[in-house]
DNA sequence: CCGATTGGTTGCGATTTGCAACTCTTCGGA
DNA sequence: TCCGAAGAGTTGCAAATCGCAACCAATCGG
């Protein structure tokens, strides 16, 4: 299916690399739930909305609950799905810096007592910030 | 365009939040430079490599520039295409944990001493970690 | 000077997407 | 209990996008 099948970028984008699915799980982290809160936040087509949903939810990412009393089923998002937080932060930090007009607005996000999130900056064991020019990907051996 | 024009996250997603613009960034940070790199590493048709070149290209994230001496002009990074390192790895980091199955090999990122970069996590600015639960969008003013 | 390579462009068929209309179930109130 | 309104999809097209293969114009190497 891919070019490199051992690169877990393109297996990452094989999941959530397309329009669509990265702001579901935006939306869902923001506290979506159904699907009509899905298509209203996300302006989808309600036919796409259904495939994405489906293909999160085999893929893992999101799971179909009983809600607790009375109310239709939801979706919710599972311990992979909310892992993918680092990267919607990261992606919205970089959107933040590059996407704007200088004075465009646009919203921010804030940890509980309302303070801006820090930059997200990769490191190494000690520390020191990286780049890709100090990084290298190291391939594994290929029987 | 957007149904909240505000969000960065929507923004991004509508630079590199395709199957391809991610891989070629990916790429492009692990040395690929000309055209016919991208599309071997890539396995992308050559009508769409041109396309998203040229988009990323108009979005800041590459230009072409002349190369030294002799040889055809080249694609490079810009400092905003540099800048989504930190995407990058976050998605790679993902994908290690959750796109393969138990034991199945995939490559990994090291810094220049061989070492393996550490799991990419938000934080507070006190260095607690955030999660999705603890943090929340801060809307601008709509006037 | 010749053939190979690079960096595309063009045409066309196959997918994918979006829009609108329709269905089926469930919920809330009179 | 019955009615109307949502909620959650499904279906049927029309339009946009993608991928493949062929073609083309510059280099480049020998």
């Amino acid at each position: 299916m891919w070019t490199d099948p051992t690169c877990p970028v393109a297996r990452a984008a094989d999941v959530i690399g397309d329009r669509w699915s990265l702001l579901i799980v935006r939306d869902a982290m923001d506290g979506a739930r159904s699907f009509t809160d899905f298509q209203q936040r996300t302006g989808i087509a309600r036919n796409i909305l259904t495939d994405r949903l489906r293909r999160l939810t085999g893929h893992g990412l999101l799971v179909q609950v009983e809600a607790p009393s009375g109310k239709r089923r939801q979706y919710a998002l599972t311990e992979a799905g909310r892992d993918l937080f680092a990267v919607i932060v990261t992606l919205r930090q970089w959107g933040e810096r590059h996407a704007f007009e200088a004075g465009e607005p646009h919203s921010v996000l804030v940890d509980e007592h309302g303070t801006v999130v820090p930059p997200l900056v990769p490191t190494a064991s000690d520390g020191s910030p990286l780049t890709c020019e100090t990084t290298s990907v190291r391939k594994v051996a290929q029987p």
